[in-house]
RNA sequence: GGUGAGAUACUCAAGUGGCCAACGAGGGCAGACUGUAAAUCUGCUGGCUUUUGCCUUCGGAGGUUCGAAUCCUCCUCUCACCA
């Protein structure tokens, strides 16, 4: 293969790319000589569920594996554990190491949907780091200083507008940038948002001497559902790969129109060319928007899933809202008869509260069997209904 | 170590003795309109089966008062300036 088209393909939908002549001779040297390279991706371990804004990132490092390169990827154990203010007992650490473990599997299984087991191996950072020791901790910390490190964006806010900033946070960046030197990779993957960390880890490098500099390539951050804020499972705005096929389907229509061709650009297989296309007719009205939308959301679906499964997942969807049926596999309760209205709504966990509850039937937002409820004060009678509450939320409740 | 400023609900942010479950904005939820899009309009946004009621909440613990987010004392945390 060209080394002009792997380049290319490796380029494309980045951000930014640091040392690009860096990667372009490691991809001739594959094709040239067969060395292969190691390319790093750090993660986050105290959250195992994977989205979308993962995948952008996952899409990348499988790119590189078919050109040659062993994917590192680097399961952030240790850094977790000191960034958890609370974590001062013996006991908690351990349990800590388990759960981290466990996520670790999970990360490992959800990634192998998008990446190439043979080619990736699995670190952790906590095998070098705890050997570290303090003199080691120390003579890290004299690599960097203070001015520099207020220089990282959030920092600086932080820092101007009077909030605090522990000492820990500025160990982060210098570990993480210690494990590109432990692990000697030659190119390290990560969001726009990662910059300074990344830049660290080639800094480092050098002033450990390892003999090599890391390049850089970043990935734009993809925005989550509200098509503000990035896509974060804290922020409850994002689509995990291992949701039901009808979960990604349904999600993915929810978008803004504006938000779809975002993720056309970051997501899609299909070329920038073809996307500009798609553009085009839908601004000339030759294409509906909503149809634009199906296709991204049949491709994204199928991706985590299988064509049958999109395919299923759109009728599924069609019937729900188009003809406004009631979903097939909603969850089912049992509620004793005579139950307040109210409180078997609690407990079939379609409201948070009883007063939610109540305030979400004055306005109308609760139905039994498709008929709007207006007495809240209503008991159930035995039999079996479906409650609603919203668009979106129903369940089956056997009262008896 | 010293001096000063500050901590209010998901976030920002008013309130400085009763009219406070606490202005306003953002966010969120719901309704109308739609393509479960956007925009717009409307309502809601601590809990409690008796909802013009009751209980809990304004960093924490005490106190003053008929009554405290508001006043006093101590504590914790944050920031700024000085050392």
């Amino acid at each position: 293969m060209p080394i002009a088209k792997a380049l290319r393909e490796i380029e494309r939908g980045c951000a930014e790319i640091i040392d690009r002549e860096r990667i372009e001779t490691l991809l001739r040297n594959y094709y040239e000589k067969g060395e292969r390279y190691k390319v790093k991706l750090g993660l986050d371990p105290t959250a195992p569920d994977l989205h979308l804004g993962h995948t952008v990132i996952l899409q990348k490092l499988a790119a590189f594996q078919q050109h040659g390169a062993t994917v590192q990827l680097l399961i952030g154990d240790f850094t977790a554990m000191i960034g958890d203010p609370t974590g001062k007992s013996e006991t908690r650490k351990v349990l800590d190491r388990e759960t981290v473990l466990e996520n670790a599997k999970t990360y490992q299984e959800q990634a192998f949907k998008i990446l190439d087991p043979d080619k990736t191996e699995l670190l952790f950072n906590s095998s070098w780091l705890d050997a570290l020791g303090s003199a080691g901790l120390i003579q890290l910390t004299t690599q960097f200083n203070v001015a520099r490190m207020l220089e990282r964006d959030d920092f600086e806010k932080r820092y101007k507008s009077g909030q605090s900033i522990a000492i820990s946070e500025f160990l982060y960046p210098l570990l993480q940038g210690y494990d590109s030197v432990a692990m000697e990779c030659d190119i390290e993957l990560g969001g726009t948002d990662q910059k300074f960390n990344l830049l660290m880890g080639r800094h480092l490098q050098r002033a450990y001497n390892v003999g090599k500099e890391q390049a850089v390539l970043m990935m734009p951050i993809l925005e989550g559902l509200d098509g503000v804020q990035k896509m974060s499972k804290s922020l409850g705005n994002y689509i995990g790969i291992s949701e039901p096929a009808k979960e990604i389907y349904a999600k993915m229509l929810s978008i803004s129109d504006e938000l779809m061709w975002r993720y056309y650009e970051l997501l899609s297989s299909r070329s920038l060319d073809e996307i500009a296309e798609m553009k085009r007719q839908v601004a000339a009205g030759e294409l509906h928007p909503k149809k634009a939308k199906e296709m991204l959301a049949l491709e994204i679906t199928a991706r985590f899933h299988d064509e049958t499964a999109a395919r299923e997942a759109k009728e599924a969807f069609d019937s729900l809202f188009k003809q406004k049926e009631i979903p097939e596999d909603i969850p089912e309760v049992v509620i004793e008869a005579g139950t307040w209205i109210c409180k078997a709504l609690v407990d079939a966990g379609l409201e948070p509260s009883n007063s939610q509850a109540r305030r979400d039937i004055k306005q109308g937002a609760v139905r039994i069997d498709r008929e709007k409820v207006s007495d809240d004060q209503l008991k159930l009678e035995p039999g079996e209904y479906i409650l609603q509450v919203g668009k979106r939320k129903f369940a089956r409740a056997r009262v008896e």
